[in-house]
DNA sequence: TCTTTTTGGTGGACATGTCGACGAAAATTC
DNA sequence: GAATTTTCGTCGACATGTCCACCAAAAAGA
C-alpha cells in the first residue's frame, strides 16, 4: 500500500471542504458540464451552447429572441453566433419578430425538434441521476438555494465599501 | 406602464423555474466567476484562474503540483499555463518536488503573499455576502449539497443503458 | 532488471465565454 | 414629430477552458 499516496489523498479531501462557495460552484459547472459534452457528443455532434437552445425551446421557451436569451443567460454575442449556428445546420427557423424590428423569432424546424426528441431523454435522465444524488431536505431546497445565489451574484457593489 | 413588457418578463421568469438544474448551474457559476472577475479587476490585475491558485495557496492547500491541482479542479494544461504566467509576474516559487521528479512544487513569493493579503478579505467579504442570501435551512445543507452533486457529475456511464 | 502501463507537464488546436464598438430600430423625452 | 436615450444583433479581439498528442518519470508486472 502506498502509505504517502493515501496521506495526499485524505489532505486533499480534506482540504477541499474548507474552499470559498465560488470556488466548488465553478468545480461543480465545469464537471456538469463536462458530463453534458460527454452525452451530447455520444448522441449527436451538437456543442453544449447549442444543444441549450434547442432544450429550452423544445421545453416551450419564448420564441422571442431577447426573452429567449434571458431565460439561457446567455451572453448577447455568443447568442447571436450559436443562433446562425444552429440556423446554418438547419436545426433552427429564424424570422422577423413582428412586434419588435430588432428582434428574431426563433424557433425549431422539424430537424431540430428530431435532435430535441433523441437527445433531451438522455439529457433528461442525467438531471435526474444529479438530483438522486441529493438528500430529500436537499432536494427540496436546491433550485431555491441557487436562484437566491444567483441573485446575490448579481450585485456589482457589495455590502462593504472595499474600494481603498 | 408597458403591459406588453410585463407579460414578458413574467413569462421569462415563470419559465426559469422549470429549467434544467444543469442550466441553472452553469447559468449561477457563470455571474459568480463574472462578480468575481470585477471584484479582482478593481483591486490588482489578476486574472480569474491566476487568483484562484493564489487564494488556495494562501488558504494552506498542498504544495505538490497535482495535489493542488486537484484541489483546484483545473485541467492539466490550464494548471500548467497559469503556473507559469504566476511564476513568470514573481508570485509563485516553482521548485522540483524531491519525492516525485515528475511534479513541481509550488509556494507564494513574498510578493505573492501580499496578493493575497490584499485579496482575500474582498473576495472573503463577497463569499459572505453569498452565504447571507441563502436561508437557514439552505446555507446548512449547500455545501453538502454540491459535493454530492459534484460527485454525480462525474460519471461517464448514466444509470440508464441509453446508447439508441 | 526489463518491459509495460500509468501518471505528470507542456504545447497547439479548438470550443466557449467576455467585452467593447458599431449601426439599426424602438422607447423616451421634449 | 424631432431629438435623445436605450435596446437590439452583429462583429472582432481577447480571456478562459477543453482536448489531444507528445515525451519524461514513476509504478506495476514479468
Amino acid at each position: 500500500m502506498p502509505q504517502g499516496k493515501l496521506d495526499q489523498d485524505t489532505e486533499t479531501a480534506d482540504f477541499r471542504s474548507g474552499l470559498p462557495l465560488s470556488l466548488l460552484i465553478h468545480q461543480l459547472a465545469m464537471k456538469i458540464d463536462a458530463q453534458g459534452r460527454a452525452l451530447i457528443a455520444r448522441h449527436g455532434d451538437l456543442t453544449l451552447p447549442q444543444w441549450r437552445i434547442v432544450r429550452v425551446l423544445g421545453l416551450g421557451a419564448p420564441e422571442g429572441s431577447t426573452a429567449l436569451r434571458k431565460v439561457l443567460g446567455f451572453d448577447k454575442s455568443q447568442f447571436s453566433k450559436t443562433v446562425n449556428q444552429l440556423q446554418e445546420r438547419g436545426l433552427l427557423s429564424v424570422t422577423d419578430l413582428p412586434t419588435d424590428g430588432r428582434q428574431l423569432r426563433v424557433s425549431l424546424t422539424d430537424a431540430g425538434r428530431a435532435v430535441h426528441e433523441r437527445l433531451a431523454p438522455v439529457l433528461e435522465a442525467r438531471n435526474d441521476h444529479l438530483m438522486q444524488a441529493l438528500a430529500p431536505e436537499e432536494r427540496r431546497v436546491i433550485r431555491s438555494a441557487l436562484s437566491k445565489l444567483s441573485h446575490a451574484a448579481e450585485a456589482t457593489e457589495l455590502p462593504k465599501g472595499n474600494v481603498d
